[in-house]
DNA sequence: ATTTGTTTTAATCATTTGTTTAAATCAAAT
DNA sequence: ATTTGATTTAAACAAATGATTAAAACAAAT
């Protein structure tokens, strides 16, 4: 089945959002990419701003509902769970590499209503991951490290790499196969390295 | 003395690029920002875009050289460079966190010419710390892993938190101080972990 | 075939935005 | 005091941009 005009509007209005953002995008751009009349736009979707918004909040959505679960599971315990995550996301982020940065960069310029509606505080408060965390804590099985750290760590080694390839493209002349390939061993790397900062001896420097 | 007008002018660019980029930012912004007539920006930059380029390689320049430096020291050991660094690089951030955003999404953007002036790869391939860091594997002391996840591990860790702020934000009712104090925390915490992940045994998963 | 409601189009509008202009102001030199 | 060159200002311009309109094309129902 053919995509239908909104269909084609809303495709082609991510495309042109994630690569450019908000501000830098002209509803011509958008009417463009997706091959229809730029009457159409504002026909289907009332205005940019409301494109916009329905666009953030699927890139919200997609970045954070097939990770959500991992957080929830009973099954798993704490590095199992930590496994999952970053091999998701790290595989998430081979597909849709500029989601992060669309986020954060709309996010630094006005503080998105959006993002108030994705209970964060919930979520990571009340997840049997940070149950877990807490629990094993409590019985010494792993260092005293605030969970703050650890959400940083966790996101920082698994999203950076994506949101600053253009600067390692630069660095080395990273091509793009061997940045996938540095992404699939980080999928083993970052778990392990997560262990060893809360499970090591902490030694003296 | 007082700021001249053309200073005014560049400081009230600076701000207002940073926070909310290109696109977004408009010349009368800028102009009210300053507190200048318009038509004072276009006397003295030529066009938004000159001035633009002009801040971005500021930006560059006060984000790079503070650090470089560091990395070809003689005197200091692989290990006292990544404290040095890491330590630099937070108090920096401290005071100009929007700085890597702002580069990396103009980044996203455009392929800023900008950024070839910078010596990325020479920097990073021929520095002292490359040298210590290739033969501390050569001797077995340091785990072999590579160097681009040494670096990718380094700007994540360090820059991460900065960028994701807003997000850690919203995730606990994180206020500035705790996250200053986190700062803090991390400058000894990140060495012992980059530490931790390139001396320690792998265990197994 | 005609009617009816929906979708698409080209043209147009009003604002915003980057830049320029020409006159006014200022400050230093004569 | 006058001249001269630099700086500042208010006004205006042209292009870009988000949005609307009115007519045309289309498709489904009668």
């Amino acid at each position: 089945m053919p995509p239908t005009t909104e269909e084609k509007i809303k495709s082609a209005a991510r495309t042109v959002f994630h690569s450019k953002g908000f501000a830098a995008t002209k509803t011509r751009d958008i009417a463009k990419e997706a091959g229809i009349n730029l009457a159409l736009l504002n026909y289907y979707f009332r205005s940019k701003e409301k494109l916009f918004q329905i666009i953030m909040m699927d890139s919200i959505h997609s970045l954070f509902q097939s990770i959500l679960p991992i957080f929830f599971e009973e099954e798993t315990n704490f590095f199992e769970k930590i496994e999952k995550f970053v091999s998701l996301y790290i595989e998430k982020l081979k597909t849709d590499p500029e989601i992060p940065l669309f986020i954060l960069s709309e996010l630094q310029r006005n503080p998105l209503v959006i993002l108030e509606q994705v209970p964060f505080k919930e979520i990571f408060e009340t997840s049997v991951f940070h149950k877990q965390y807490e629990s094993a804590i409590e019985k010494k099985e792993l260092n005293s490290i605030s969970y703050y750290h650890l959400l940083m760590n966790l996101a920082g080694l698994t999203v950076f790499p994506f949101i600053g390839k253009p600067i390692f493209f630069q660095v080395g002349n990273l091509t793009s196969e061997e940045f996938h390939r540095l992404m699939e061993e980080r999928k083993k790397w970052i778990p392990i390295w997560i262990k060893q900062m809360l499970t090591n001896e902490l030694q003296a420097s």
